[in-house]
DNA sequence: AATGAATGAGCCTTCATTCAT
DNA sequence: GATGAATGAAGGCTCATTCAT
């Protein structure tokens, strides 16, 4: 099993598609960083596309671990919703580990293929459902299955908003710096306001 | 001196690059819709990308003075924010006019590039001091600045949720329909739970 | 006669068909240097060809006349040589005039075309039938004409040399200047080597 | 490994921008006349102009060697010059190999880029240092650098002419024939006229 | 008489893929 | 198993020329 070539070619993709997409980037872009050949993507995986899927799913299979041992049930529902958007929004806070996996969903985003699909099933499906939990858990009991998804859909659309949109951030507030301190504070913020919801939920039954 | 032919261009050009992203996109392609010659995008724009740009603009100018001036003032701040709230969220359920400018949005979302600087001065920054304006008047008078921006961020972070996030929630929840009905009952919710969270705010001052 | 255009076009086109050659230059440049349109040059002269020959030929018909008319023929003939000669080698030393006829020389010499015809009949063969009077004074009554040619060659080609093999020179010699003093150090030098091989030719006879 | 198509090029090439020019010749033709595709320039070289500079050297390097190693120091002096003047002369007698380095020089002096660099240094450079040691043996120890300098020129300039504007000659003289005894008879001449001016400047000093 | 608009041929270059080794 | 060489389709752009006014 030597294939180191095709481990190295896995490794260096994901950097350029998330940065590019996958039409713009190009094969001889990566085989380039990966000190490989050109035909090497073309051998190992068939074509570019073929590659392309391969690669995000690789990178999925090595990172997803880390990150989705998150469940410590012990804690109350509050904590875990709190751990949950804490989770999020610190993703693009700790910049050491380059975000690939959210740079590849928003190419995927405007640009929906096939991988998009890979995406919903490995990662997304399974951190809503997690959600899900939560949300049912600190919501009343009748509410409707329609009503928790929009509650999730709150959630992660406060926390997405500063993943996706940060290319208008920076050109709407420059003066804005989401260094540890902003986010902790962020964390906090959207907490609080779906606990809010939350409440108000609750209080509407009364 | 009709231009008809530059005309022509600047109208069929959105569809193409808001589908396709200003890289993807061939000018062969919209020249062949727009029954124009290739050389016509650099005769009347010089090239490519000033062609995309001055497309994006020529669509901006024409299409937001429908979009923005309806303020009602006179209005409750609450309904102000369900106002604000719904011409969101009603964007893309009125299907007819094709969302241009939102889509190119999330193309510069995913690569950024000028027509993003100038998608942010005439449309965003607007919208944004509006909101700005809005949710100012409903928080307590001591927020902080960036408290009420945060608050700001929470209710377009969850608009937009629906509006960039629709490749990933048509393969999370396919049965999910975003008819009248829903877009209705969404609007609803958002502003309850941005209503929940002033509330908390006020209610903590006490 | 309101042939204003036409005029303008006529002027400025040298410059460039100087620095470009006749193919790299552009109608474009042309008309835009002279605040023309672009079919103004079809509709005034057919087509590029065509404006290329009347251009030169308009600037010979010109500049030639404020050139030529320096004979002084009551001078020795050894005086007329050195005035011929400095004639040719001032031409590059003034830069006030630039040298429009000499450019357009050059590249009709790396690709010569029918301009070049025009060229030889209005401003070479004049020149050449001038300097062959000259030699044919200086030379022993029985020299060939074959012998008699030779030596105007001799003439010539040291003088163009300075004027054409320029791009050659400044790299072969950066520290050379021409200016004023070396132009005149120059037209002696060559004065005498070509006065020295006359009176080599002379005591051949003897 | 044989690099069949990339040596097939280079030997191809230089025919064509000899005599077009840099950028009148078009990659279409080269590619043509070697039996490859209009991609192998690029794959091979890069792009047009950097395989332009290739080519010339390439050429410089192939033929360079036959040319220069001819000194027979030996011999006296002034036979060093006419074989000097001899090996200029032949270069446009001898037909059979066309002579692309000449035509290229002519193309870079009516349109200098890099290439006009390399060719200074591996093919102008040698030959005038050994044309200014020779002259320098020649003429009086007193002589400044300047002056042999300028003597060395009037010996380059006068065959250059022949070289450089056959052109000019073709038209003003139809029936001069530049065959083996005319180019014999021009060696002579040339040699005559330098060595005139040789012995001129000796006698100035009596 | 003169011009802005429009065209089509051609150019260099890029790129995913295939071929031969 | 792996690669350097080569290809063909396609892309953006330039330019002299023509068209319609």
């Amino acid at each position: 099993m030597g294939n180191k070539t095709k481990q190295k070619l896995l490794e260096s993709a994901l950097d350029i598609f998330a940065e590019e997409g996958f039409k713009s980037a190009t094969v001889q872009q990566i085989v380039g960083r990966a000190g490989a050949n050109v035909s090497a993507i073309n051998y190992h995986f068939g074509n570019k596309a073929n590659f392309y899927a391969e690669a995000v799913v690789h990178h999925i299979k090595k990172t997803l671990p880390n990150a989705s041992l998150e469940s410590k049930s012990e804690n109350s529902p509050e904590e875990q919703l709190r751990t949950f958007i804490s989770q999020r929004i610190t993703i693009f806070t700790k910049k050491k580990p380059p975000r690939f996996i959210e740079k590849i969903m928003i190419q995927e985003m405007a640009n929906p293929g096939p991988v998009m699909d890979k995406m919903v099933e490995h990662v997304i499906r399974p951190s809503f459902k997690r959600l899900s939990e939560i949300m049912t858990n600190l919501l009343p009991e009748d509410c409707s299955e329609a009503e928790v998804r929009r509650h999730c859909f709150s959630v992660v659309g406060q926390c997405n908003f500063y993943l996706h949109s940060q290319p208008i951030l920076s050109r709407l507030s420059p003066d804005m710096e989401l260094d540890e301190e902003e986010a902790a504070q962020l964390v906090e913020h959207i907490t609080s306001v779906c606990l809010a919801a939350v409440k108000a939920e609750h209080d509407k039954r009364l």
